[in-house]
DNA sequence: TTCACACAGATTATATACAATCTTATAAAA
DNA sequence: TTTTATAAGATTGTATATAATCTGTGTGAA
């Protein structure tokens, strides 16, 4: 089992960060020759990163121009969180209507792994359970393509969430939610479980004023899905 | 005003056609070697290109090992309409509370644009304003997010999406679901707009039939949602 | 001045060369 | 026979070289 990744992959999350965290300014050209000095890699490994952060949205590529920077403003932040939120409450709908048991299974077992973790204080591992529990979800939708597209936009929003957000006991209220989701699928309400999934997400949203704040240049950082 | 594209763009679409036409097989191994003479480019812009066709989902590129084809199953295909369908829906409901007049004004000279080609037997013309107007429904929802998904599913769809599709009076039905739409946003009922938008793309979905025709593996009663 | 043009420098796009990794075939050992 | 080892060939990943395109500046004409 080797660990060696392919170099744009790297990179590709140095730059990704360095943008969330505004080290890199929006609409800064990012000079290829430079770049490829300070990596200590070709131009090509960069030009494929340059490619994965367009299609996340991250850099915008030009023909005959060059990668530029488009770091979220706070308002387009806001409308990932209200796309992803959508989303995730798409998906929860349809897992009500078509959970097996064993995901049922696997989803009280990943809330329960959840509970531990906050109470052992190990937030990786609570960060580690909840992508369980929301990935279970978006599978249990019965629909790949939907799977697929949440898990990217999850993706997406990696770099602007916040890594360690014990803040104001949200992780708390972060995990009563999520029995509250689990409750109403129980339930059969998919209606229930959507809106409820909705405001889940919303609330993350409203947590990144500490975001707003920081906006115009400190580390970007919101709370945890 | 120079024409010429970048050289990827162009493969892409090629190897894009033959993925949906069949040409090339669902697990076939796309040979660089081979494909770069085929085109007569060199490696470089095929693998940018490849790069793209993953992001689209139409090839899987495994680290050290290639490009795959990755042809969509028709329960894959009902899945991407079915997602389309909703982002569609959830466009034209925001759309509803956000249009402003100018918006409006330009969503009416759209559908004009479409009932003229259609009478004239445009069918370009007919693509043209009908993408128009779609559009500018996904723009008119307010989140540039959104937009921009439901335009990149839009052109995930695109190569299986049949070109003309006048058999059967389509044209007029699809135009006449136009209008239906228009007229629900006209009078502010968002979710009867959402339910017509829903159902014209569900719609959309049936004709794929070229596609079923070439896919020889399915039952005919999947394709009615 | 203002516009058009052209030339030089910089930057991107593509081709090719080289390095790393994987695959397959063969053969030796259990 | 089955398994493991290994080496050759094929293929992918990265570096570098060449070609195409863009950008900006300066000159000359209207």
């Amino acid at each position: 089992m080797t660990n060696k990744y392919k170099a744009s992959a790297l990179i590709c999350s140095e730059i990704e960060q360095k943008i969330a965290t505004g080290a890199y300014k929006d609409g800064e050209k990012l000079n290829e020759a430079a770049l490829s000095e300070q990596f200590n890699v070709s131009r090509t490994p960069l030009r494929e990163a340059f490619q994965i952060l367009d299609g996340i949205g991250l850099v915008e590529l030009i023909p005959n121009r060059g990668a530029f920077v488009r770091r979220p403003s706070m308002t387009r932040l806001v409308e990932m969180f209200e796309f992803m939120a959508e989303l995730e409450a798409w998906c929860v709908k349809l897992a009500t209507r078509r959970l097996t048991s064993a995901q049922q299974l696997y989803l009280k077992r990943a809330a329960s792994d959840c509970a531990r973790a906050l109470k052992e204080g190990k937030n990786d591992d609570y960060y580690e359970a909840n992508n369980r529990l929301h990935g279970m979800i978006y599978q249990a939708s019965g629909n790949a393509v939907l799977e697929e597209e949440t898990l990217r936009m999850h993706r997406r929003l990696r770099p602007f969430r916040r890594k360690q957000l014990d803040v104001s006991g949200r992780l708390e209220q972060s995990m009563q939610e999520h029995d509250d989701i689990l409750a109403a699928m129980d339930e059969g309400d998919e209606e229930k479980a959507a809106e409820l999934m909705r405001k889940h997400i919303y609330t993350l949203g409203n947590t990144y004023d500490q975001y707003l704040a920081a906006l115009e240049e400190v580390p970007a950082d919101i709370m945890n899905l």
